[in-house]
DNA sequence: ATCATGCTTAGCCATGTCGCTAACTATCGC
DNA sequence: GCGATAGTTAGCGACATGGCTAAGCATGAT
């Protein structure tokens, strides 16, 4: 309801990326280390990294560090409030659907008139 | 399915700004007049323009022109993709989960051995 | 015909994003 | 300790984004 709404922005941006969505996915079959998640993704570790954060920022991931060596996993309930937000819109959308309804329902009786 | 998901990434992208959702949450009431959605925002009206084109690029919402006014509206299956996706995510997370439940199932059952 | 209205276009500025390389730190195996 | 491995930090360049002003264009009202 709040007009500043940082959260969801930040889930959104979040998600816009293929490259963040495919490391999503990926995650989603099991954890795995930041070496593993740049592999099919071609890009540098650098780049990850960046991604890998914008994910976690997001709330999307948890990463934590054993060793060398870093596990990102994700966070199933974090798309949670995106869910939310949509099913909201759906109600808004077809909440305006049934007015119409009524409203061509009201003019065809009308015009029967 | 497909690596290269431009709609999505639109989709997302589209969403991730709170000008944008708000301007979406106004024409889910009722279509509008591009002034009409300037207002609430207080922007000026070329700024509006661009997130109107950026909703539009999405294909969530269409607009049209009669006479000076230019009416929007909102596209209300548009956010079908994102729901799927969604849906999809989900549930890889839960096939995931249950493994994992089977897992410790296993384990448990092997530790009573 | 003239003027106000509603939108559009062009262009500027500050900031953010996404990729990279290079250099650094920290661990693990020997 | 030494070298390989895993990650991190710093900083660069190209481009996108989000805001603005100023000026233009088309239409509606008088």
């Amino acid at each position: 309801m709040a007009k500043h709404d940082p959260d969801l922005s930040l889930l959104f941006h979040a998600l816009a990326d293929p490259t963040r969505r495919s490391i999503l996915t990926r995650l989603a079959e099991t954890p795995a280390r930041v070496t593993d998640l740049a592999g099919p993704t071609g890009l540098r570790l650098p780049t990850v990294m960046r991604h890998l954060s914008v994910l976690e920022e997001a709330g999307l991931i948890t990463t934590s560090k054993d060793g060398r060596i870093r596990t990102c996993a994700i966070v199933p309930e974090a798309l949670d409030p995106v869910r939310t937000w949509l099913d909201e819109q759906r109600a808004i959308w077809e909440a305006r659907l049934d007015r119409l309804d009524a409203f061509v329902m009201k003019v065809m009786k009308e015009s029967e008139e």
